[in-house]
RNA sequence: GCUGAUGUGGCUCAGUCGGUAGAGCACGUCCUUGGUAAGGACGGGGUCACCAGUUCAAAUCUGGUCAUCAGCUCCA
């Protein structure tokens, strides 16, 4: 195993620093795998932890992840609290300090079998019925404790050096929700207590980052029961970020011929009938509401609105591509265990468009879209990044739209142009929209699962559904197709996401409160006022504080709850002179110059988003 | 939606065996007349998420509801 090991254990036989496979053979362990055996390894101890505690414990998976390990455990009745989950981590120190030798080996299916009834060990009976027959069964063996596992280990568990358990959760079986719900018991594991400790330093980072947090340190949103689950609100300093982006985003797409429109929250059920999102993904929706003798359900997503604009006129292929976007408010039933903030909520504003476009313009369009995001990610320098191409499952008859030809079209046009323009994607089957593929750019939040920030969807799909038509150099009706997109996502995660990446600290443009001008105590705040106000004269947001505190106080403030960008403090030395200290955010620094100077220097920086 | 944990002033949190609710920050008034990350005193502020139940008595015990968090599942 590794150098940090090998020291940390220089005392013990080097035998501890082996790996044990399933054939029984002993050897270094190739540091690429190091971290995934201890993991491994801990979820194996971890089990016999819990099988000494809870003999009636009958176990699921148990493998190890990218952070630590975990095991799927029934448990029959019992519910563990966090004092048995204590006790569990206590019983695997205790294992650990016991230091049994790991041994493997292997048997024949149906001694395989027998042993696992033998113990007890229905779930892993039922695992071996799913392994094929070739298949060769291994154990590991530590103590009275016995695992089906194919391996590799540590060899012994004294081995096992830093780890914690850190939560318990339900999860079900074979991860199907129509079998049994198993208590998920996981931790974390890592080399030595040194790698431990800097991991939960990075949790605690993270936790500090989240976007809920800062939101509401910087009262940029908040939510109220009486309000609703999953429905944020944004409050002044939000709402400022929210206007930025708003005309950023507008201005981009203003220059590449997109026309802005305004539509409704709501929609007939017959519209989603006839765009198939009715029959397709009602369940999501919130539920249909009646007004005399119409029935409307809030809108989920803006393509069917966005097509009847589109069917409002004639059009020409001399009229194509057309553009139409919307900051477009939107409402999706989720998951209540799903909503995170604004980053998920059951309310939110997509930076949507449809591009109704020729197919011979399909390549050219997908591209403009695609330099698009990767325009705006270099104005945010969003760098950490991951491209899907989304396509469809073509065993899955009931998600997707059946059209063979279509879906070949869409996704090899799709898969060109991403070529073509070297983006770097992974490709993910069964992830498609139901109308059609998409590219997805998903990013990292602090906290939690991976999500997607900006897409780019084909659809030979819904053009057809809604009868669009265009008519073509010879005379005749031909379908133009769709491309659905999104850049920023929605406003409300793009400022999720921003609001992670920069900690609150946003460039000076997007940033709700850009200057605050702070007086020394007892000063004479006229010159304050006149500065502030020649500010606000040039567009820029920012606040006079001449409270009776100390500078000490207000910088404190502004730097910790505000994060403005830049700070003027103004005391009798600064009157005196007509000249200004700034303190910025970034630098810690104060730095002289004039009125002018100043203001020249920021609405410059604002002005070009720098 | 599922499993588990949690819910106490605006925020972060204490509150032991069931006996009239606490701190720090924030806020207000006053003192301090000050130069770059916590000067001081006093004060206001809570239906202990909500609804029932047990009890002489409930923040505390029981049940239910709602919400939040972690994970699972889902994400047009």
């Amino acid at each position: 195993m590794c150098n940090i090991i090998m020291g940390a254990y220089a005392t013990y036989n080097e035998v501890y620093m082996k790996i044990i496979y399933n054939d029984g053979t002993v050897a270094e362990c190739p540091q690429e795998e190091e971290l995934q055996v201890i993991r491994h390894t801990a979820a194996h101890i971890m089990a016999q932890a819990i099988k000494r505690l809870y003999p009636h414990a009958d176990f699921g998976y148990g493998p190890a992840t990218d952070k630590g390990f975990y095991y799927d455990v029934d448990l029959g009745d019992t519910k563990l609290t966090d004092d048995d989950l204590a006790a569990i981590e206590k019983e695997m120190q205790k294992i650990v300090k016991e230091n049994l030798p790991i041994k493997s080996f292997i048997l024949p299916r149906a001694e395989a079998i027998a042993l696992m009834q033998s113990r007890n060990e229905n779930y892993k009976v039922e695992h071996i019925g799913d392994l094929p027959e070739d298949a060769i069964i291994s154990f590991y063996q530590q103590g009275e404790y016995i695992d089906m596992c194919k391996g590799p280990h540590l060899t012994y568990t004294k081995a096992l050096k830093a780890f914690k358990i850190t939560q318990q959760s339900g999860a079900y079986w074979k991860n199907d929700k129509k079998n049994k719900m198993l208590t998920r018991i996981g931790g974390v594991a890592f080399r030595t207590q040194e790698e431990l400790a800097a991991y939960e330093e990075l949790v605690k980072e993270a936790k500090a980052r989240d976007h809920r947090k800062i939101g509401k340190d910087m009262k940029l949103f908040m939510t109220d029961d009486l309000i609703g689950r999953g429905l944020p609100m944004f409050l002044p300093n939000g709402y400022e970020i929210w206007q930025q982006l708003e005309s950023y985003i507008k201005e981009k797409e203003r220059r590449l011929g997109y026309l802005h429109v305004l539509t409704p929250c709501v929609g007939t059920v017959g519209l989603y009938r006839t765009s198939g999102h009715w029959d397709h993904y009602r369940e999501n929706m919130f539920p249909m509401m009646e007004v005399d003798d119409e029935q409307f359900v809030l809108r989920p997503m803006n393509c069917p609105h966005h097509m009847m604009i589109y069917a409002n006129q004639t059009h020409s292929y001399r009229d194509l591509p057309i553009r139409i976007g919307e900051i477009a408010h939107d409402f999706r039933y989720e998951p209540s265990g799903t909503l995170k903030g604004i980053e998920r909520g059951r309310h939110f504003c997509q930076n949507d468009a449809h591009l109704f476009v020729t197919p011979e313009q399909i390549k050219d369009e997908v591209e403009s879209v695609v330099n698009l995001i990767f325009d705006v990610y270099k104005d945010f320098g969003i760098t950490n990044y991951r491209c899907v191409l989304s396509l469809r499952d073509p065993e899955d008859k009931v998600k997707y739209h059946q059209d063979d030809a279509m879906w070949e079209k869409a996704e090899t046009a799709l898969r060109d142009v991403l070529t073509a323009l070297g983006i770097q994607f992974t490709e993910e089957i069964g992830e498609a929209a139901f109308y059609g593929p998409k590219l997805d750019v998903n990013v990292q939040p602090a906290i939690g699962a991976e999500y997607t920030l900006s897409t780019c969807q084909l659809d030979f799909c819904l053009p057809a559904k809604f009868n669009l038509t265009y008519t073509d150099k010879d005379g005749s009706d031909k379908t133009p197709v769709v491309l659905h997109r999104a850049i920023l996502g929605s406003l409300d995660r793009f400022m999720a996401y921003l609001i992670e990446e920069t900690k609150g600290r946003f460039p000076v443009w997007l940033s709700p409160l850009q200057v605050k001008v702070l007086t020394l105590p007892n000063t004479d705040a006229a010159f304050a006022k006149e500065v502030h106000e020649k500010l606000l004269d040039a567009g820029v947001r920012s606040k006079l504080d001449d409270r009776n505190e100390t500078i000490g106080y207000k910088i404190r403030e502004a730097r910790q709850v505000d994060r403005v960008p830049y700070m003027l403090i103004m005391g009798a030395k600064e009157i005196s002179e007509g000249v200004l200290s700034v303190r910025s955010r970034d630098t810690d620094q104060t730095t002289q110059m004039t009125v002018d100077e100043f203001i020249n220097a920021i609405t410059e920086q604002i002005r070009t988003r720098a």
